[in-house]
DNA sequence: TCCCGTGATGACACCTGGTGCCATCAACCG
DNA sequence: CGGTTGATGGCACCAGGTGTCATCACGGGA
């Protein structure tokens, strides 16, 4: 491993969501971040493609996780039922501390456009690894795609509920019944 | 008016998209882009945000456009029926020369990821525009987002075959088509 | 006719995100 | 003990983006 300080790549995010709070994501430049976690401008982008992805590289493991319970789900399952075995799968991910670091990165994001798109990247590759995983069992294109909107949308719903201050519940809880209430919803809709 | 010529913005967005076409995106600096437009560069920022912005500002008509027609169907219409009610409507921004527009444009994102993430976000708001003039009419938050989502899905679709050099056919026509085969999948998800 | 306000542009300096390139240094390996 | 590897430092450099002031043409009013 590395002989430095080993632990170079979470000293960078630590001091940077740290900035970010005090300071404002714009008013904060990468020399300052990196300064503070004792590294340099060139470690950082060497960790992260940009100063945006210090916020949401570790969303980048969710969509595998996504897509492999969509792979291992039984064979007679509905499409919806892989996606609702999704939802549940990535909860082992969604721990107190996540949620504690979703909290503030909610808050970094705020009303930062720059942000707020490269977040929309992030669910969008969500969707499209769901959607390709649900193709990929074999179902075809229209309801795939249809399928990994609406799991999608109930992982946004479920996630967004699940950051909330006041929420006691677990997130796979959460999206399964946001994912149900979707379900509900389409089948209203003709 | 402009005492100078007066359509630089235009000029500019030719400039930029032949030029991008020549030698791809990012080989082409903003200073190269208004040399050829003859203008300079702080004028290209008066006109769009960044540089990416010259390829999707002509989208930002579109959210409107969605949302008034939403708003201008009948109260009696169903959440789909005012979704394909304005995807009818927006039919008449999509001209042939929109279209050769459009393949141009799509040609120089393919492969850009700059430039797909900034689609994404015109994307989503497209669909948040929908979402909220559904919301607007009445249509509770499970059934709006969801309505809003399949809008969105089948504007994509649409507008992917609309695009395709082999379509003789309407952007509404196609899109709307999209739509009945969205919903048909919907009621068959549960 | 003259003058003034307005709006778009030019010109210039400046900052910061991002990259290429090479040096460095610790660990591991034979 | 010497060579290799992998992560970092250091530096120059480019390009996107912004703040600021000057400029110039047009329209309107006296």
């Amino acid at each position: 491993m590395s002989r430095w300080e080993p632990n170079a790549r979470e000293r960078l995010v630590r001091a940077a969501v740290e900035s970010f709070l005090e300071r404002g994501y714009d008013a904060v430049t990468v020399a300052e971040i990196t300064e503070r976690a004792g590294l340099t401008k060139r470690t950082f982008f060497r960790h992260f493609g940009d100063k945006r992805e210090v916020l949401f590289a570790g969303q980048d493991v969710l969509s595998g996780l996504l897509a492999d319970a969509i792979a291992a789900a039984p064979a007679s399952a509905t499409p919806i039922e892989a996606v609702s075995a999704a939802l549940t799968a990535v909860e082992t991910a969604f721990d107190a501390d996540r949620r504690e670091w979703a909290q503030k990165v909610r808050q970094v994001v705020a009303g930062q456009p720059d942000l707020r798109e490269r977040e929309l990247l992030k669910r969008a590759k969500l969707r499209g690894a769901m959607a390709s995983a649900l193709r990929a069992r074999g179902v075809p294109d229209p309801s795939a795609s249809l399928a990994a909107e609406i799991g999608g949308l109930a992982f946004t719903t479920g996630f967004a509920r699940w950051v909330e201050p006041s929420n006691e519940r677990g997130f796979g809880e959460l999206a399964r019944e946001a994912l149900a209430e979707l379900v509900q919803a389409a089948a209203a809709l003709g």
